[in-house]
RNA sequence: GCGCCUGUCGUCAAGCGGUUAAGACCUCGGAUUGUGGUUCCGAUAUGCAUGGGUUCGAAUCCCAUCAGGCGCC
């Protein structure tokens, strides 16, 4: 094990799922508890996109996301360290966790250079030359200050050759070294990020090397990036059991309702996604048959929830016939309403998993409940 | 009753004699996965109020009928 300096961080494995595997566990941070598994929406550019803090927190959100790459060029991570770091600027008292800038790494790939000294890429905004270097990321991580910080990565494309995929995932291991050094702040916990793209030797490789580091959880990244459905799941089966026990699984970019199940079956704890809040704001809302459309003229008239059951602001309170007519007239409420539902309805979908499977029934829910998503 | 104007997809419309009748909205469908997306892509009129006529050819010209609007008795 190498050295890494992190307090206040632990994690308990609470509980294992005789029928399937899937875990149960609580992750101590700094800022507060996240019993897993756990859904955690994005906020990029240090907001939830069309909510208030408030709203946040009223889905049960128990941890949000952060993004390096863009709080770095807008705002600037000097100025959020000065207003009291992530936590302070957005006024936001629960754990945080930012990405490195790797993945933009990866999905701004046409403005970018990539050496073995880090990434120089331009501002799609202005223009202006940057660089991003492990040691960068490290230092803009913290003066973020979130309690959670990754590690930068190469994330390869798909498809891509053997080669490729190998060069990008010994270079991220390279840059995790450095990145391990870089770091040091004992109150933010830094953690690997599995690459190897779709290879099974290298994904089994990525996996050793990153489980030397000692940290107080572990990521599987290079996954949600254009595969089908089959790839992913294949290669989460693969590389989760792989990853230290006593430590949570973190899969990266993932978050459909049924790539949850598929993924705490497979023994991951926490998941991230834009989907909830994009999806809002294309109109179309999780349920328990699939995600539906507020925008189809069949809730003309639909004086029912979102969601029946549902326990989220916008359910408890408006009709999907009212929801639409806020559609309808480009009022950002209905953003707004269907991205408190989407992100209650995963979290909530997170907490049901959970609870399945500390009375050993995860099994039959997958079973009960994943046909109806796809 | 007379005169004038108008009738093109569910809606608003372009077209004003010449290949498969723009576009927008609506409707329906698809995409979206560590957020360069309140975005993107696709489908939908064998039809131009109706019936005749002119013409090689008509949504486009002519006549009649019907419907709507305006004006005048």
């Amino acid at each position: 094990m190498r050295d890494n300096c992190f307090d206040n961080f632990d994690y308990q494995l609470i509980h294992v799922c005789k029928q399937t595997g899937a875990r149960a566990g609580i992750l101590k941070t700094p800022h507060g508890e996240i019993k897993t598994p756990i859904f955690m929406p994005v906020g990029t550019n240090s907001a939830v996109k069309t909510l208030t803090g408030d709203q946040v927190r009223n889905t049960g959100a128990q941890i949000i996301l952060a993004n390096s790459y863009h709080l770095y060029l807008r705002a600037g991570t000097k100025r959020i360290k000065q207003f009291g770091g992530i936590h302070g600027w957005m006024n936001w008292d629960k754990p945080v966790l930012t990405d490195s800038g790797g993945f933009q790494v990866f999905s701004l790939a046409h403005l970018r250079k990539i050496t073995e000294d880090g990434v120089e890429f331009r501002d799609p905004k202005d223009g202006k030359k940057h660089f991003i270097s492990p040691e960068v990321s490290m230092e803009i991580q913290q003066d973020i200050g979130a309690d959670i910080i990754m590690a930068f990565d190469e994330c390869a494309p798909y498809p891509c050759d053997y080669d490729t995929a190998k060069k990008a995932m010994d270079r991220t291991h390279r840059w995790l070294e450095r990145c391990f050094k870089a770091k040091t702040n004992p109150k933010q916990a830094l953690f690997p990020i599995v690459q190897g793209a779709f290879f099974d030797d290298l994904r089994r490789e990525s996996a050793s090397v990153i489980s030397t580091f000692e940290a107080a959880g572990y990521a599987i990244g290079g996954v949600s990036v254009g595969e089908p459905a089959d790839v992913k799941n294949h290669f989460v089966e693969l590389t989760a059991p792989l990853l230290p026990v006593n430590k949570p699984r973190y899969l990266m970019g993932v978050g459909t309702p049924e790539d949850l199940l598929d993924g705490i079956k497979f023994g991951v704890d926490m998941f991230d996604c834009v989907l909830p809040t994009r999806n809002a704001r294309h109109g179309s809302f999780f349920t328990w048959d699939g995600k539906k459309n507020i925008k189809n003229k069949q809730y003309e008239d639909d004086a029912l929830p979102l969601v029946e059951e549902c326990n989220c602001y916008a359910c408890r309170n408006h009709s999907r016939a009212y929801i639409r007519h806020l559609w309808r007239c480009q009022e950002s409420t209905a953003s707004t309403l269907l991205s408190i539902h989407n992100i209650q309805f995963l979290v909530e979908f997170s907490q049901r998993c959970r609870d399945a499977i500390l009375t050993d029934t995860f099994g039959d829910f997958y079973q009960q409940h994943y046909k109806n998503f796809v």
